[in-house]
DNA sequence: TTCACACGTCAATAGCGTTGACGTAAGGTC
DNA sequence: GACCTTACGTCAACGCTATTGACGTGTGAA
């Protein structure tokens, strides 16, 4: 077969579907992402996303070489949004803190993308940026390049793994939802201290803690831990 | 329609296939793992497991109601297989660090079954053990129940999610991966240090860390951290 | 005003999970 | 050993999926 897509720079002839829309990279994403947030991940399909944006199904495939492209289109699109708007403050702790809370906040905004999304190298200019970025806090605060690199590895894949999996929980069906968090109480909160001691004597901290995220205080356990192991000598 | 499922203790008439084999839940599970395992995960499909069984693909439903209830049956059964010949040494940096990592590696041994099951609480007997586990580990190395459950949780998520997130790009279909791998040859591998400095300088030392997971040192920057938190009298 | 070809459309293919209908042979009963 | 019930393997079909080759219209450049 011939490629079809032509790249984004050289589009020129803006031709309208026989629905009147006209395609553009961008609103095939920004309609993919509309169409998971409204009905779930598992509304995402060729056919869907062509009927959302009036268009044959087919015409994608001038845009993306296939659905992977365009998930990962989409994936970048999340990254970028994560990114909007931030500075580094010059402070490693603190920033490393800001990228970390901003890319899990951005994905629990949007679960049902996110799962699709957390777990792909794009190499598109957004992650591209993100990449730049944390390894550039890393390295001006004084982090020797091999340390630096594997931070950046344990930092990145944290945030991305806690932004799935939390986004995951959010995805879920709320019957599922329901049925996990009745779990908690029917067979968590039921256990005796002569089978399950250490559950039965710390249930009330358990429930309450479980409630929330894991992320914040794990993220706050790797920068302490990283902080410890930076050379001394030009903290900051 | 009528529920064809029989429940496994009711099973009598263990009638053979065309092609002669007697099909039960155990055999159908087993063989999904010997399919994914040989074939990729990809290789997973209701046709293709009927192939493999000697079976028509139909049969299966006799079996489970859904590839849903498939894939949590062999989700369970990796389960089983992770905590397998495990007991804790009475060091609690050393069995944390052996749970964490036998988690993981369950999960990453059959990816396609971890992505179902890392994000569900189950409430079985597999995962009410492990919980009990971990929360013990803590309490008797001497951590007060309130940082031991935020330790419990941080710890739990942590391994979860990194389990979740391994598995999922192991779980790519070969094509994806085989993207993902080119991504970092030939967009990272390009870029110079006009526009992307950091990644310039470190480019050899990053594609060589990324290759692997970003777990084991991850899960010893938290344990370093935790360590660091622990009341001093009596450390083990 | 002309002309090339970008790109939207159509039709077709091969795969997927799932289901209703059907008949065979297995197991229990006598 | 004969009979009856029905579990369960099989077949065929449905509606869904991603993807592709061919086609022709109308856009934008010259």
């Amino acid at each position: 077969m011939v490629e079809r897509v032509v790249p984004e720079g050289k589009r020129q002839r803006r031709r309208p579907t026989k629905q009147g829309a006209v395609l553009s990279e961008r609103l095939i994403v920004e309609t993919a992402l509309n169409l998971i947030a409204q009905h779930g991940a598992e509304a995402l399909s060729v056919r869907r996303l062509g009927a959302a944006l009036g268009a044959d199904p087919s015409a994608l495939y001038r845009y993306f070489r296939n659905t992977d492209a365009l998930m990962l289109a989409v994936a970048d699109e999340l990254i970028g949004r994560a990114q909007q708007g931030w500075a580094p403050t010059g402070y490693w702790r603190a920033d490393l803190r800001a990228i970390g809370l901003r890319i899990h906040g951005s994905y629990r905004s949007n679960p049902q993308a996110a799962l699709l999304a957390a777990h792909r190298t794009t190499g598109r200019p957004h992650e591209m940026r993100a990449v730049e970025t944390v390894l550039g806090v890393l390295r001006e605060a004084g982090f020797p390049d091999g340390l630096a690199v594997r931070v950046y590895h344990a930092f990145v894949d944290q945030a991305l793994a806690f932004a799935a999996q939390d986004a995951a929980t959010l995805a879920l069906p709320s019957a599922a939802k329901e049925a996990d968090a009745e779990v908690w109480r029917e067979v968590y909160g039921r256990l005796t201290s002569d089978t399950h001691p250490h559950i039965a004597a710390t249930f009330p901290l358990l429930a309450a803690d479980m409630r929330g995220s894991g992320y914040p205080f794990a993220l706050e356990l790797m920068l302490d831990a990283v902080a410890a192991l930076k050379p001394v000598a030009d903290a900051r």
